[in-house]
RNA sequence: GCUCUCGUAGUUCAAUGGAUAGAAUUCAAGUUUGCGGUACUUGCGAUGCAGGUUCGAUUCCUGCCGAGAGCACCA
């Protein structure tokens, strides 16, 4: 079984028409060979007339006559047409033979890609801060990093996941500040998790108020930060901290991650300090008590690594935490970082410095941000409160899918009801480009009308059942030529090539329109052409077709980071 | 003020420099004597403005207008 996909193949043969025509460094022509969007154009077409057009000093379409006149000699088992169209694209019609081949492949095989293979990538993202909410902000991060994660793992790379917390510095500080001051308020152990979670969050939000309306308590708090720092006991601290890493574990298990390390910024600090007094002054610099990273020698800013009272910033840390990694998972060849893209500057500054302290490491360093997640009003704020907790959100479009399900024959109804709003909300932000922000209206991203998670996972299983069926009815799969599902078919041709661009580009969004457009494709076959029916011989073409899109759709949603339901 | 990101149907999003700029939603009109109607079919509707590069620009460059984020001891 030959593993290569028919855009390599055709790929391949347009090279050698170049070689023919006598052209040098064909590898380095960056021409095009991919899927039109019009199924009358053929199942792939390229631009390579247009682009060689120049070199060879002949119109496009001449060139597209003489490579064609070429091509046409050496169609192989795979072409079955060609044409010159437009302004000189030439479009490739491919055998039944050679469709039916790719089709039985895709439906029974998993499709892998070798770019990375051997290779080990650390990805750390989520990162949320004990002592915090977990708000849909992290959610936004969970699931860019976990899609990424995936990604990553079907390029062929090994992936460890990492997720960074933060449970030292000012905003801990303030918690415990405000903890103090509410101190009739603290749950008793017998509350629940998030009555526990919840009341930290409100001291949170008490601290940060009273902070603004009183500048001069922040002498107190930092007071309570400078005893964290050095270690010192602190009931409440140790206490609070717990509560919240065991509330973390509960949402990372809806939303379906796996780390295999947490690095605390509390074992990361020192070494952070370290590193930036171990390379001053060659790196960093005093400066009104502070030890500082100019930027502007490279075009950025000035940051504060180390603060005036001697502590270690986020960027400090942010060093130690590379340290930590070095140490966690020896010799990586990549390391990513996801965060929002807020903190985009700083993190330049931050590569910058470290490309002088290690720039083998800082070479490594892949850093992804991904949009702000924001409510129709405007930015949502963990300052003033107004947040929405990962788990109500959650809650929420569990909610409004539980009517749907009372029917249902599930065994287990509260995962699936997990897995399919979990899948909305993945869903909703992955199908946009990662890095710009996202609007979130609640209303808009639980509806499952049109283009959604739930519309994918349906789809899925769906055919799942249709298969059992087909099963049942002792109807195999099999490709007939001459039956007309073209625009199905052809779709179903180019799964490699899609995450081939997912992972050059890191565009999770490529296969969230590739789902919708393959599952859109099938559902209109669906509804006008029977698919298990066992006095119909052609039955076995169409099960065929339904075996390899619920193959990609299980593989593609597998890749966002989307459980695909076998029934719903 | 400086730096970065970004302006696409009423709305929310797509589009390695390529062919008639795709979806969804809204609105209007339809589809079921059939394996799951969370479905399917049809229609209306968009590249902020002005230049430039190119055979070809939503995409690259310049200017303007507009939005967001960041700019020294928070993360």
């Amino acid at each position: 079984m030959n593993k290569r996909s028919i855009s390599e193949e055709l790929r391949e043969i347009v090279i050698g028409s170049l070689l023919f025509l006598g052209l040098e460094n064909v590898k380095n022509i960056p021409f095009s060979l991919d899927q039109p969007d019009d199924v009358s154009y053929g199942e792939f077409a390229t631009n390579v007339a247009l682009v060689v057009s120049k070199i060879l000093k002949l119109s496009p379409r001449e060139c597209a006559e003489k490579l064609v006149s070429y091509i046409n000699n050496n169609k192989g088992e795979i072409i079955s047409n060609l044409e010159i169209a437009g302004a000189g694209f030439i479009n490739f019609f491919v055998t039944d033979k050679a469709k039916g081949i790719a089709i039985e492949s895709v439906a029974t095989q998993e499709t892998k890609l070798d770019f990375l293979s051997g290779q080990t990538v650390l990805c750390e993202y989520t990162d949320p801060n004990p002592f915090k909410l977990f708000h849909i902000g992290h959610t936004v991060s969970n699931t860019v990093g976990e899609s990424l994660s995936r990604i990553y793992e079907m390029a062929g790379a090994k992936v460890v996941r990492v997720c960074y917390q933060g449970d030292l510095g000012m905003h801990v500080a303030t918690t415990m500040w405000g903890v103090e001051k509410m101190e009739d308020e603290i749950p008793k152990e017998s509350a629940t998790l998030r009555e526990k979670v919840s009341f930290l969050g409100k001291a949170y939000a008490y601290g940060m108020k009273t902070l603004a309306d009183k500048p001069k308590i922040k002498e107190e708090i930092q007071s309570i930060n400078k005893h964290l720092f050095e270690g010192k006991e602190h009931e409440m601290y140790e206490k609070g901290k717990k509560w919240s890493l065991d509330y973390f574990k509960t949402v990372y298990e809806k939303l379906g991650t796996a780390f295999d390390y947490f690095i605390m910024e509390s074992e990361v600090s020192e070494k952070g300090k370290k590193i930036v007094m171990e390379n001053t002054p060659k790196v960093f610099e005093q400066s009104d008590g502070a030890y500082v990273y100019k930027g502007e020698k490279v075009g950025l800013h000035t940051r504060v690594f180390i603060n005036g009272e001697g502590f270690p910033t986020y960027e400090a840390k942010e060093l130690g935490n590379c340290e930590r990694k070095k140490e966690l998972v020896k010799n990586h060849d990549i390391s990513v970082v996801v965060t929002a893209h807020e903190v985009d500057e700083y993190f330049k500054v931050v590569i910058s410095a470290l490309k002088e302290i290690d720039e083998d490491y800082a070479n490594k360093l892949v850093h992804i941000s991904h949009g702000m997640l924001r409510l129709p009003e405007g930015k949502m704020s963990s300052r003033t409160g107004n947040i929405i907790p990962a788990e109500d959100l959650i809650d929420e479009v569990k909610e409004r899918i539980k009517d749907r399900l009372e029917k249902s024959d599930v065994v287990d109804k509260e995962k699936l009801a997990n897995d399919i709003a979990v899948g909305a909300i993945k869903f909703s932000i992955l199908r946009q480009a990662i890095g710009r922000d996202i609007i979130f209206d609640i209303d808009k991203s639980i509806s499952f009308e049109g283009d959604s998670g739930p519309y994918l996972q349906y789809t899925h299983a769906r055919i799942v059942q249709l298969l059992k069926k087909a099963e049942e009815e002792n109807i195999k799969s099999k490709y007939i030529n001459g039956l007309t599902e073209k625009s199905l078919e052809r779709k179903l041709l180019i799964f490699r090539d899609v995450l081939e661009k997912t992972y050059q580009d890191m565009g999770p969004q490529h296969v969230v329109n590739y789902l919708l457009s393959l599952a859109h494709e099938f559902n209109s076959m669906y509804a006008r052409q029977v698919i298990v029916d066992k006095n119909d011989p052609n039955s076995s073409h169409y099960v065929l077709l339904a075996q390899a899109v619920g193959s990609i759709l299980k593989q593609g949603l597998n890749t966002l980071g989307i459980v695909a339901p076998e029934k719903m």
